[in-house]
DNA sequence: GTCTATACTCTGATAGAC
DNA sequence: GTCTATCAGAGTATAGAC
């Protein structure tokens, strides 16, 4: 059954980007009003003006619409990781730019952020697509762990296990308690995120190398 | 209307509790199993043998269920702090000690974990009251510090603003890592419990007092 | 006083007409 | 691709049995 013309698909498949976009864009409107878990399909459709059945024609189920965020979520913050990167500024500046940029995002994004980093909708996981999206996160951190080492400013146990964890222990501990306790405050003058300098301040002091001169 | 008689209601009030200490439990199962937004009145009522409008008689409505829950979290877990407090232990160590039993509790305990420290709940605030208690929490480790900065093991910078949101970052970094990524681990085992103590020491190191004796 | 029976509205989801 | 019709189940609320 190859009759499926060419020419006029690309037309078709284009409404239906589109018609997909619209439907992720009232979800997160949704999401924000009701909470992440608390959303619901009816509602959605209501927004974007077709029936609650017509959602399915882009969607299987509701938790695939979940997973499509999830992934879009870590889409759009690794490209916002990646563009932020600065050539100029190297080691440890660039590492402190880019832990900015991480939580900045994230309270840009709370309700990705929170179905990202948080498991609030029951019976989601990710799909393994998705995960691998969440893997590449963790691995633009570690990129920038490991140009601060080579640079000297870090010491080789910055890339250990134990580095790795601490690290995104730090990260998530300024995300989860900015979002939980003052969800709507702005980078700069929530009552954590203010912090978030300081906190990776704690991790670069316990992975700085002692000066190899003599004493 | 004065008729209630005293000596007849002491059995009354007696099952009442009961009952609630029934519900709660049942909640607890319920969330444990099908997340903590997830849970279902009519499931809660089932488990217990009763119809769901019965669950109204002992809470308004579902959100003060919630709320009750998140209290008794709260009181749970303050009690716990209090009674791992070993009065032998002192300055860091009973800090440490006091880390420990923090996240081992939150790992024992994921769904009141997740409705204490989260907010998964759509529409959930917890009352005045029950906010009190979540105060009560953060002023235990504060007590805690400040002993340890009175035996001289911590710089006065530790009791300052930024010493106590540095410590609720590592103590919820930590506890929300591994709750998201691993919920099923016990702290010895748990990629990210397993660093607790090298996460507050990184907390620890950076409020050491420096020694005063002449260099 | 306590619980049951019943009803109302909304949800996620499916089947089938056009 | 979108619709109408329909389903089982949810949370909530009220009326009434005992």
């Amino acid at each position: 059954m190859v009759l499926t013309v060419a020419d006029g698909d690309g037309r078709r498949q284009r409404r239906r980007r589109e018609t997909i976009e619209e439907i992720r864009q009232a979800a997160l409107e949704a999401m924000s009003e009701d909470g992440v878990a608390g959303m619901s399909l009816s509602d959605v459709a209501r927004r974007i003006g077709i029936r609650p059945p017509s959602l399915y024609v882009y969607f299987p189920n509701k938790l695939a619409m979940y997973d499509d965020l999830f992934a879009l979520g870590f889409r759009r913050m690794n490209e916002t990781l990646e563009q932020a990167t600065d050539p100029t500024s190297r080691g440890l500046d660039a590492l402190r730019h880019g832990m900015r940029v991480y939580v900045g995002w994230c309270l840009e994004n709370p309700v990705l952020a929170q179905l990202m980093f948080w498991r609030p909708v029951p019976g989601f996981e990710p799909s393994e697509e998705s995960y691998r999206l969440s893997i590449a996160n963790v691995e633009l951190i570690g990129v920038a762990i490991a140009k601060a080492v080579a640079a000297g400013d870090l010491s080789d146990a910055a890339l250990s296990e134990e580095g790795l964890t601490l690290i995104s222990v730090v990260g998530a501990g300024v995300v989860s308690q900015q979002l939980s306790n003052e969800p709507s405050a702005g980078f700069a003058d929530g009552r954590f995120s203010r912090y978030a300098a300081e906190a990776l301040d704690m991790w670069i002091a316990r992975y700085t190398p002692v000066p190899k001169g003599p004493r």
